[in-house]
RNA sequence: GCCGGUGUAGCUCAGCGGCAGAGCAGGUGAUUUGUAAUCACCAGGUCAGGGGUUCAAAUCCCCUCACCGGCUCCA
């Protein structure tokens, strides 16, 4: 809301003045720059207030919890500890630290109750405005060398701010909520490294993360959700639902083992894309695992991507050997396998390719970063001339077959010429428009990340929301004018002379491996029917029915069902508990009841009874 | 790769200088069961690996490996 203040009195004064609320409010925008509430403007001006269900409130609360955390540890480490930076991010905030002495999670809980104690001494967070030099001064007093540092080497302002709140001392640009009365709900979460200014070479500091809320029911709301979260965990699914396994000690890191439930819901997305792409014109093959060292020279990936290659296999008869990275040299080699006119243009190379990449031990990551796995790769050959109707309609593919699998909110982002490329301006620039036009014809926003491209050619990357709201990139789609090149492919144009095609490099799903993940954690590992593994379980009452029970099976399997049954001697009560354990959509429950009228008793998970129906009723349920 | 944490039965974890434990899962038997856990018994171990301290190490110390939270990287 809008409110007028008067030059020499306090937006706080304004708001006491006019009878409002002050714990309502808790920062100010004044023409788009956001104020402490004490700021006393020099005239006459109309302020914004914020309250607490702004966005940028609780940003503000957050930062504020920062220096709440940042003062806390100064109390208790004193200079053994050195504060750095410590502002608000999406989950809450942190602050990176530079200990004497490493802390660990323990220690956080007695941080938190230090940060009570400051909220209960309540506080006033002050503002002061300083030049850079008395600041410099101050934060030498304080022996804060980071902070100096920071005011030496990164700060091009002559008047910086500092906020004080009792002892303590931070250099801030601000905002803050008025005291330290006002953080009330907060939490601190985990210690884990971070590199001073976030550089490798630099000093690795102690990063502590924590967040906080206007309420107490939305701190619950939050922990609860990461409880969930953790839940949905592919890695902890995964093991639990029998998909995949991962077992680092005798097989390797970041290598995947695919179960048979999870290898059927791979083969039911590998038959479902594969029927989508031949629609569209891709030819399948399939191209060796390992080659001769020579191609990864002429492609240029023992120079350029060596770091994610692994080593180079020698045989006793001398030869070299590579496992592919990637699988675009093998497609060349398709494409060149005949002597290719421009009527066979555009030619659309699929393979579901597996490929291995060398990756740093701690960047693994469950499925979603794994050192051998399969891309739904695909590779376009085509004239530059082609290359706008190629876009628009892979856009069109990527988003139905991600629709299909209930992803529906995508972030396009198109990367543009970098510094050091390879091809002609001329090339790039037609390449570029080609991209933007396909984009705009499709109606599709998306936003441009200028110089981002690859050294070989611009590209569109999608990134998807799953359900929890988290972001991740699957689909890629690269031009290439490096390949083509360095391979010297060609095409015979109308003018019966040689012409070098452009290639696309393209995957929808990016990798089944991580495309499941993401997909595990989207679903909860509650597949849809389409995808389940199993999608019905047949639950006889007592054994007595399990005659009846292998009649239906036979049926349901006959048509194409994946079912199964549970013929152990246990209660209803406790086959149901199990089969809802391993998220099996469909109950399907008979007993004396079913055998004598020749039903089934048909449960959902997550629905409960839907009461007894004729097979052929289920059969139709389940098509809808 | 870096910082911190954690490695005990298939899984989840307790034990933290003095006999290797529980629950779930698994096996066997009994029970023949109506919409989220029937009972009993049995089996299951290089306490991640290696070295050291100690009369004695799952427990304390060191090294290695793996994983987890992040950072960097990748996309």
């Amino acid at each position: 809301m809008k409110i007028k203040v008067q030059a020499g009195k306090s937006i706080r004064q304004a708001i006491l003045e006019n009878g409002l609320d002050i714990d309502n409010f808790i920062v100010a925008d004044i023409d788009g720059k956001l104020v402490d509430l004490s700021y006393t403007p020099s005239n006459d001006l109309e302020a914004y207030l914020l309250d607490t269900q702004d966005q940028r409130s609780l940003e503000v609360l957050r930062h504020s919890t920062a220096h709440l955390m940042a003062q806390a540890i100064k109390r208790i480490y004193g200079n053994k500890a050195k504060i750095t930076v410590g502002p608000p991010v999406d989950i809450g905030f942190y602050y990176d630290i530079d200990f004497e002495e490493p802390i660990s999670e323990k220690d956080l809980e007695n941080i938190e109750k230090e940060m009570t104690k400051i909220v209960e001494e309540n506080l006033t967070i002050e503002r002061q405005e300083l030049r850079k030099e008395q600041a410099i001064e101050l934060f030498k007093k304080l022996d804060e060398p980071y902070k100096v540092l920071m005011l030496e080497q990164d700060i091009q302002e002559e008047v910086v701010s500092i906020y004080k709140q009792g002892e303590f001392i931070d250099l801030c640009r601000g905002p803050h909520v008025t005291s330290t009365g006002k953080i009330k709900y907060f939490k601190l979460l985990s210690v884990s490294g971070a590199y001073w200014k976030g550089s490798e070479k630099n000093k690795m500091l102690q990063r502590i993360y924590g967040t906080a809320f206007f309420t107490e029911e939305e701190l619950k709301r939050f922990l609860y959700q990461r409880e969930e979260a953790k839940k949905r965990d592919h890695r902890i699914l995964g093991p639990q639902l029998e998909l995949f396994e991962i077992d680092s000690s005798s097989i390797g890191g970041g290598l995947v083992i695919w179960l048979p439930k999870g290898e059927k819901v791979r083969y039911i997305i590998e038959e479902f894309l594969r029927k989508k792409l031949e629609e569209r014109g891709y030819l399948f093959v399939r191209t060796p695992h390992i080659a001769n060292s020579d191609l990864w020279r002429t492609s240029g990936h023992l120079a350029v991507y060596n770091k994610y290659m692994f080593p180079i296999m020698t045989t006793e008869e001398g030869q070299e050997f590579i496992v592919k990275p990637m699988n675009c040299p093998f497609h060349i080699k398709v494409f060149q396998s005949k002597t290719r006119s421009h009527k066979d243009l555009p030619l659309r190379i699929a393979e579901y390719g597996t490929v291995y990449r060398y990756e740093k031990s701690g960047v693994l990551h469950g499925l979603l970063r794994v050192r051998g796995f399969t891309q739904d790769d695909a590779h376009i050959f085509c004239t530059p001339d082609q290359v706008e109707d190629e876009i628009i309609d892979l856009i069109y593919l990527t988003k139905e077959i991600l629709t299909r699998f209930g992803f529906e909110n995508y972030k396009v982002y198109l990367s543009t010429r970098p510094e050091e490329f390879v091809g002609s301006i001329e090339l790039w620039d037609l390449a570029e428009k080609a991209l933007k036009n396909a984009l705009d014809k499709v109606g599709i926003e998306y936003m441009v990340n200028e110089g981002e491209g690859a050294f070989y050619g611009p590209k569109i990357d999608v990134e998807i929301t799953d359900a929890l709201s988290r972001t991740w990139q699957c689909s890629t789609i690269q031009l290439d004018f490096n390949l083509p090149q360095r391979f010297g492919i060609y095409y015979i144009g109308p003018d019966n002379s040689k012409h070098t095609p452009v290639m696309i490099h393209r995957a929808i799903l990016g990798s089944f491996e991580r495309f499941f993940g993401i997909l595990i954690e989207h679903y909860a590992g509650e597949f849809p029917l389409w995808l389940s593994p199993i999608q019905a379980i047949i639950l006889p009452v007592s054994q007595k029915f399990n005659d009846y029970a292998q009649q239906v099976f036979q049926e349901l399997k006959s048509r194409g069902i994946r079912v199964e049954i549970d013929k152990e001697a246990e209660k209803l009560g406790y086959k149901i508990r199990q089969a809802e354990i391993k998220k099996i959509p469909i109950m399907i429950i008979v007993g004396q009841k079913e055998v004598e009228s020749g039903t089934i008793s048909v449960r959902r998970k997550g629905q409960g009874d839907l009461g007894s129906m004729k097979i052929d009723d289920l059969l139709k349920l389940l098509t809808i």
